[in-house]
DNA sequence: ACCCCTTTGTTTAGGTCTTAAGGAACCATA
DNA sequence: TATGGTTCCTTAAGACCTAAACAAAGGGGT
C-alpha cells in the first residue's frame, strides 16, 4: 500500500531533474523545492554522489547562515531514448539524465501497415545507432492502453493495434530495457519531473492536440486509475446525442472540439480550411471573425467541462500542453470566462499554466519513463527497471574515475 | 511524501474493522483481504495484541495445510462518538472500535441560531453523558469546508457558519479529542474502512440526499484535493445558464437533480408534492407516471455526468449512498442506460454498488474519523490524534487485565 | 512410516520516508 | 570579543512496508 501508484520513486529522479534544470543547487534548496525533509536529501545525495551521478562543487556565498555546498550533475552516466508513436510518424529524442534533449529526429511511419511493429523497430534501431553515449533504455509513448509499462503490450484503437507486443519486440531487437506507456501518462510524468508540476503536489495536465487528453497527479504520484485509463478528459460526454466520437460514444468533448471537429465546423460555416487546423489558425490570426468564433466556442466548451473536472478533483493547478496551444490565444477568450464561472467560488483562484510547446515534448515524456525508472527500487517497473538500474550502475562505475 | 493524503494509517484500523465486521479471522486471511504482506500482518497484530485490542482464539479446522489461529476483537478498549450536523438537526452515534453502532440519537437543532455552537456542544454533552464505556473521542461531520481535521475551524454556506471554531469549542467543553471533517469525506473514510470500499483500492462514493456529494479514494487513500474540497460532483456544471445553485453558480448538477430541484420540477408539472421529496417518491411508488418521469430524467442526468467523472478517474467501482437511495429504483431506469452509454467502451463493465442506507451512517462516518486516528502514528491528525492514541493506550492497559 | 505438498505464520534484512536533536559555519550586534 | 541568531547539514531513532527465507502444522499417497 505504500505509494502504490505508477510513478516509480520520483524523489531521486526529481533531485537529478532539478539539478539538471536549474543548475547546481544546495541540499537545503533541494529539500525545499521538493518538499521533502532535509534528512532525506542528505541520504539521497550521499547515494547519488557515491554512484558518481552527482558531485560537490563550490560553496554558495552564504545568506546569513552557514553557506551551502552546491551539488552538480556529473551527467556522464548515460542517456535515454524517448519514442513517440502516432499513426503517421514517429518522433525520437535522446535525453540526458537530467531530462534535457540532446538529439532528436522525426520519421515517417504507417501504423496501419501490417509490419508496423518491425518498421518501428528499425526506425528505433537507426536512431540508436546515432548515439555516442551509453544508453540506459528506451521509453515509448503512444496513444492507447498499455497493460503495464514493464511489459508493453498495447491496445490502441487509434493505431489499430490489438495486443501488439511492443515492449517485447523492441527489447529483443535492441537489447535495451524498454518501457511502454500511454503517451499522456508519460507526458504527465515528465511534467511532474521536469515541468511546472515540479512545484505542485496535485495537478491536472490537459493536452490539446489532435485529441484532448488529460493526466492526473494526486499527492505527487501519477494516477493511472484502476485500468490504467485515468485522465480521459476528452471523452467526458458533453452533448447527449452529439457527433460520433472515435471512442464509439457520441457527444464526447473530443468529438466537439478536437482538431477534426474544429475543422469540420469551420468548413460547415464556409471557411476555407482545406489544409486543416493550421489554416483555421492562420485565418484566426489574420483576424477572421468566423474563425475566431470557432476557437472561442471551443474554448467555452473546454472551459465548462474542465471546470467540472476541477470541481471534482480540486487540484492546485491546471497545466496545458500540446500542439494545439499554438492557437491558445484564440481559445482563451472563450475559455477563461466559461472556466472561471463554472468553478466553485472557493476554487475560482486556481492557477492555470500554458506551457510553451516544443514538438519533441511527447518524446521527452516517453524518455522520462526510463529516467524515472532507475530509482524505482521497489521494482514497480519490474524487470525492465532492474535492467535500467543495472546499466546505470555499470556505467557510472566505468565512466567515473578513469 | 509517504502516504501524504488525509486518511490516517488505514491498515491497522482496517485490521480491526475487518475483524469487527467479519468476526474472527486468521492472519493469512487478513493479509489476503487487505492486500498486504503476511509479514506486516504479523507485526501489526502483535502490536494490537500487546495493546489488548486483539486476542488469539481458536484454531480454524485447517484446509490442507497448517491451520490458522483466529484473531478476535477484545473490543473493551473504548468507543467513539460520531456527530452529524445539518441545518435542522444533529444525529449522534456511539460506535465500538470495530465500527459497529451501539447507541444513537437525533436532536433538533437550528444551525442558524446565533448560539448554535453552544447548543451543539450541549447536545453533544448530553449524549456523552449517556455512555457507559470509556470514550476515545468525538468525530464531527458537517457540510462545509474544514481547514484541517485536527483543528476544526469550519466554513459552511449551508449552515451559514463562517470560521466557527467547532473543534476548539467541543474540546474545551468536554475534554475529549475532537476531529472535524467535511461530511462526505468522513463518509468516504467510513466506506473505505467498513463498507464495500474495503475491497477496492480506488473508488468513487456518490451521495444522494438533499444535495449530491462525492468522495474519492485513489490508491487506498481518501483524496482531499489541494484545498480539501475534492469530490464535489454536485457542482459539475451541466446546463449552461441553468437554474441557480446554492454554490452561486448556475446549472450545477445539484441544482438540477437535488431534492429541491426534483420537488420543484414535480410541482411545475402539477404533481402534489407538498410534503417534499417523500411525497414525490410515494407517488412514484404508486405508479404515477409523471412522478416516475421526474426521477428517470434525473437519473439520466446523473448517469451522463457520472460517466464523465468515471472516464476521467477510472475507479474500480462506484458506490452510492444516502437517503435519496430510497427512490433508487425510480432513478435506475434513467441512470443505467445513460451511465453505461457515456462510459468509454473499456470501462463499461465497471461495477456499481447501491448500499443499503441506515440513517446513522453519516454519523458513523464521523465516528470513523476518531477510529482511524489512533493509528495515525505519523501525527497527520495532529495533536488530537495523539490524544486519542493516549486514551486508547490508557484504557487498554487499565481495562485489560483486572 | 515416510515423504512431499500446502498453507500458515515468523524472522530478517532492507528500502523509503519522517521527526528530533544537534553540530557546523557564517552573520550581526553588544 | 563573544553572544546569539540563521541557515545548512548530518545523525539517530523509528514508522511503515516488502521480499525472501524459514519454521510449524496439518494433509495425503505410497
Amino acid at each position: 500500500m505504500q505509494r502504490p501508484t505508477w510513478g516509480a520513486d520520483v524523489t531521486r529522479t526529481a533531485v537529478l531533474a532539478l539539478i539538471g534544470a536549474q543548475g547546481p543547487v544546495s541540499r537545503a534548496e533541494l529539500a525545499r523545492s521538493l518538499k521533502v525533509s532535509a534528512a532525506l536529501v542528505t541520504q539521497l545525495t550521499r547515494q547519488l554522489i557515491a554512484d558518481n551521478l552527482l558531485e560537490e562543487l563550490d560553496v554558495v556565498p552564504s545568506a546569513g547562515g552557514r553557506p551551502g555546498r552546491l551539488l552538480g550533475l556529473t551527467s556522464s552516466a548515460g542517456n535515454a531514448i524517448g519514442v513517440k508513436v502516432v499513426a503517421d510518424h514517429v518522433a525520437l529524442v535522446e535525453v540526458q539524465i537530467d531530462g534535457s534533449v540532446v538529439r532528436s529526429a522525426t520519421e515517417q511511419f504507417d501504423a496501419f501497415a501490417p509490419d508496423a511493429l518491425d518498421r518501428l523497430s528499425r526506425i528505433v534501431g537507426a536512431f540508436l545507432a546515432g548515439s555516442t553515449r551509453p544508453l540506459l533504455g528506451v521509453g515509448v509513448g503512444l496513444p492507447g492502453n498499455v497493460d503495464v509499462a514493464s511489459q508493453g503490450v498495447v491496445d490502441s484503437s487509434q493505431l489499430r493495434w490489438q495486443q501488439y507486443p511492443v515492449g517485447q519486440t523492441l527489447r529483443r531487437d535492441h537489447g535495451l530495457p524498454v518501457l511502454v506507456e500511454n503517451n499522456v501518462n508519460a507526458l504527465t510524468m515528465a511534467e511532474r519531473l521536469y515541468g511546472e508540476g515540479r512545484h505542485h503536489d496535485s495537478f491536472l495536465v490537459v493536452t490539446l492536440g489532435t485529441g484532448i487528453g488529460g493526466g492526473l497527479v494526486a499527492d505527487g504520484a501519477v494516477v493511472r486509475g484502476a485500468s490504467g485509463a485515468a485522465g480521459q478528459i476528452g471523452h467526458v460526454p458533453v452533448i447527449p446525442g452529439g457527433p460520433a466520437c472515435q471512442c464509439g460514444n457520441a457527444g464526447c468533448l473530443e468529438a466537439l472540439i478536437g482538431e477534426q471537429a474544429l475543422v469540420a465546423t469551420a468548413r460547415e460555416r464556409g471557411l476555407r480550411v482545406g489544409g486543416g487546423i493550421d489554416d483555421l489558425r492562420a485565418l484566426a490570426d489574420e483576424g477572421d471573425a468566423a474563425a475566431r468564433a470557432v476557437f472561442q466556442e471551443a474554448g467555452e466548451l473546454l472551459g465548462r467541462t474542465l471546470a467540472g473536472v476541477v470541481n471534482v478533483l480540486d487540484p492546485e493547478i491546471v497545466i496545458f500542453l500540446g500542439e494545439g496551444l499554438a492557437a491558445w490565444r484564440h481559445w482563451a477568450p472563450g475559455f477563461e470566462p466559461a472556466f472561471r464561472s463554472g468553478l466553485l467560488p472557493q476554487l475560482r483562484g486556481i492557477g492555470i499554466s500554458i506551457e510553451s510547446w516544443q514538438d519533441d515534448r511527447w518524446a521527452q515524456g516517453a524518455a522520462s519513463l526510463v529516467l524515472a525508472t532507475p530509482f524505482d527500487t521497489d521494482g514497480r517497473s519490474g524487470e525492465q527497471g532492474r535492467l535500467v538500474r543495472q546499466r546505470l550502475v555499470d556505467q557510472s562505475l566505468a565512466g567515473g574515475r578513469p
